[in-house]
DNA sequence: TCTGGGGTCCTAGGACCC
DNA sequence: TCTGGGGTCCTAGGACCC
């Protein structure tokens, strides 16, 4: 059987470099990314890295670099990310047959069979991408998903591979000679934990564990573990999903710009969050049959008790309508509050997520009900994307919105929004 | 004062059944 | 006095990823 060639491209410091795209001036200057509510960096340029801001370091203990090392810091703009990410893969996508979307800065491309030099095809694309939409990317080649991944990471590393490296052409020796060099704890599904016990017996290079036997990983650890060790041999055990499979659960979840305490603003929020829940459903044509409300004081607060309370209530038909989404979140909202807690945080999921259309058996009451609040939820959903997000609302939802987080330092949506076009132009 | 959000998959262990 | 064992289903929690 003809190995397969897989490759990933990502965005270098992808939210740095889309900011920058529309800020040229920031080139070659320490920026990072903020969270939400302006929380922690989670994004960092090259310069930034070399100041030692670490990912998912507080904003409050780096703020003070803005004046000492001219640190620039922005809020998190998903809308400018999220359109500069559909560049981006639609561009890729011209140069394989088959594309995974992998997450908003990454992508697999399919190079089996391709009659072309990998390295050349790698730069070509590399270079269609810089000067189309302006994103530094790397490429990483291999014979399997993970070793594309290590190969992505020896040319983001190491600058002598100029951005793209092809572990398919490499001679085995000269293969392993990289995995020597590079710790165990790179690998993609290596995290903390396994790398920690890997170690304990004496498995610390991507070599150490290419070389490792398979069975006994797979007794010690795990199959997903096991898997690894032959993706690292060249075998590739995970396949392409070029075709997104719908999500099994739909997450809405977020701090609070400052603490909460009364049940009607926590409800507001469980009302806002299921919203958009719902909203995420029904484009992706599901029902839920059950959902999940939680709410948490902060757990970084020494000098209070810890509260945080989750409960899964299940649905006795799954639907995809916000109203009895909602209905049902507050219910259960109301089952786990308690006074007298500052809150800092709640969030939404929805679970046991079915296709919509799976032929369910329903009397004829239930279905022109079903019918009915179907084309109540279309409606809302078409003026939606039509006037903008949340013009139409669950009053619930509330207008002043005294808990929505904070997002002191966002940039403007400079590649789709007209007004602030004129903004950036007007610079 | 200030510490993200959204996902997936696997495993262990309990409940239940025969 | 003796007091099974194996299979399946479900859930909670862990680990990982970006």
């Amino acid at each position: 059987m003809r190995k397969r060639i897989l490759a990933l491209v990502d965005g270098n410091n992808f939210y740095v470099s889309c900011e920058r795209v529309f800020n040229p001036r920031l080139e070659g200057q320490p920026v990072v990314v903020l969270s939400n509510n302006d929380g922690c960096a989670i994004a960092r340029s090259q310069e930034a890295k070399a100041l030692g801001i670490a990912m998912g370091q507080p904003w409050f203990q780096i703020r003070h670099m803005e004046r000492k090392y001219g640190l620039t810091a922005f809020s998190s703009n998903y809308a400018l990310y999220a359109d500069m990410s559909n560049r981006m893969m639609s561009i890729l996508s011209q140069f394989a047959p088959a594309q995974e979307v992998y997450s908003i800065d990454e992508c697999f491309l399919d190079l089996t069979g391709l009659n072309v030099d990998l390295t050349a095809h790698g730069h070509a694309l590399r270079d269609r991408v810089k000067q189309w939409i302006g994103i530094p990317t790397c490429v990483g080649i291999g014979h399997s998903k993970t070793q594309a991944k290590l190969a992505n990471h020896i040319a983001k590393k190491r600058p002598e591979w100029n951005g793209v490296c092809d572990l398919s052409s490499l001679p085995e020796s000269t293969v392993n000679e990289l995995m020597a060099s590079i710790d165990v704890g790179e690998v993609w599904g290596v995290g903390q934990k396994l790398t920690e016990r890997l170690n304990a017996l004496g498995i610390q290079t991507v070599l150490d564990l290419k070389r490792a036997d398979p069975k006994v990983i797979q007794r010690r650890f795990s199959v997903v573990l096991e898997r690894t060790v032959w993706e690292l041999r060249g075998i590739a055990c995970l396949r392409l999903e070029d075709v997104s499979p719908p999500r099994q659960q739909i997450i809405s979840s977020r701090s609070f710009g400052r603490p909460v305490t009364e049940l009607n603003e926590l409800k507001e929020a469980v009302t806002a969050y299921m919203s958009r829940a719902a909203e995420k459903l029904r484009r992706q044509g599901s029902i839920a049959q059950a959902l999940h409300v939680h709410i948490r004081t902060s757990p970084f607060r020494e000098d209070r008790p810890y509260y945080g309370k989750g409960l899964t209530i299940p649905l006795i038909t799954p639907t995809d309508d916000t109203r009895k989404l909602v209905k049902a979140a507050l219910k259960g909202l109301e089952a786990i509050y308690q006074p007298g807690h500052d809150y800092q945080k709640a969030g939404v999921v929805l679970m046991d997520i079915q296709p919509k259309d799976s032929g369910q058996i329903t009397d004829m009451i239930t279905a022109l009900e079903d019918d009915k609040a179907t084309r109540v939820m279309q409606m809302m959903d078409a003026i939606n994307a039509r006037m903008g997000k949340t013009t139409i609302r669950l009053a619930g939802e509330g207008v002043e919105k005294a808990w929505a987080m904070r997002r002191g330092r966002v940039s403007a949506v400079s590649s789709t929004r007209i007004d602030d076009v004129a903004e950036v132009c007007a610079r």
